[in-house]
DNA sequence: TAAGATTGTGGGTAGTTGTGGGTAATTTCC
DNA sequence: GGAAATTACCCACAACTACCCACAATCTTA
């Protein structure tokens, strides 16, 4: 039974390694299409989290970023933030994917991690992180639910 | 794992010998097409650091920059300072790169370098200055700031 | 329920990568 | 024209990474 391509939901709980090894759940594995050569990207997450995009996904972003000219400052700061801290990482035989010490150390990683779907992309997390991170948007503004009721149906 | 060509995303910390070398990333050389001839193009950025073009990139600058008039003083200006400081260097056979003293000087670089791809460009940094361009880059507008994010990050 | 396949985790090894320095060829300058 | 300085090319080594194999736990299927 597979969902759609490059499409991932669901949470799972697995070890990083010595080596800074994560394994990519099997039924993420499954849903990625061929032409991302069982690549990925991962970056940092707007949250403390590391974001890790199938290849496609990235070249995306990767081609809208090729268009900012860096005549403009803030073109180039946005690149660089944007840039700097991703890197492509092709998981082994084992379905293994190597994370940078850079976001490791960014997403406060120990041995547990827990994997996170979210459609598109896959977070990983600090267990304890998300927790808190949970605690504190409990206190969203029901307005910007509202809002986004407009968006999405549900 | 092949990224898309002439494609550089990540940060790396290097060293700069006596000889005003630096290596380019592994992954920065594979992603660059033959027709650069192992060529990049050096320069000087527009913060504190030094621009390295694959050779063929330069190429399309430069005809970006033969299409602009020398009747505008700001066109002048341009030109003069982009092509001035430029100049030609090809990787030896461990992948390392010359820099000039002019350039070094100019990037204020010592024996440690941060190496941070630019998407289409390679920069090459103090880390240090790069610390300092960040925390001033903090009062970059953070609307427009998010207005980018918005239309490019998915 | 039992056998087989799959999945998650750990570790060893061979090849690659980053860094330093040496030597020969080339250029510069008096 | 020749000496000095600079540049380009080559070799060597240590650290790291990617690849491979092994095994236990879980899930699938007959």
């Amino acid at each position: 039974m597979t969902l759609t391509n490059n499409t991932f939901i669901g949470e799972y709980a697995y070890s990083l390694d010595s080596k800074g090894r994560v394994n990519i759940p099997a039924k993420f594995r499954q849903s990625l299409s061929d032409d991302n050569e069982g690549t990925f990207v991962i970056a940092r997450g707007m949250d403390a989290c590391i974001w890790v995009y199938p290849l496609i996904q990235w070249k995306d972003i990767e081609a809208n970023l090729r268009n900012l000219s860096s005549l403009s400052k803030i073109n180039r700061t946005f690149v660089r933030n944007t840039a700097r801290y991703a890197s492509p990482s092709t998981y082994d035989k084992q379905g293994r994917i190597t994370l940078t010490p850079s976001l490791i150390d960014y997403a406060d990683l120990g041995k547990d991690v827990l994997i996170v779907g979210m459609v598109n992309k896959i977070e990983i997390w600090n267990p304890t992180r998300l927790d808190e991170t949970d605690k504190q948007n409990l206190e969203i503004d029901p307005a910007a639910y509202d809002e986004l009721a407009k968006n999405i149906i549900i």
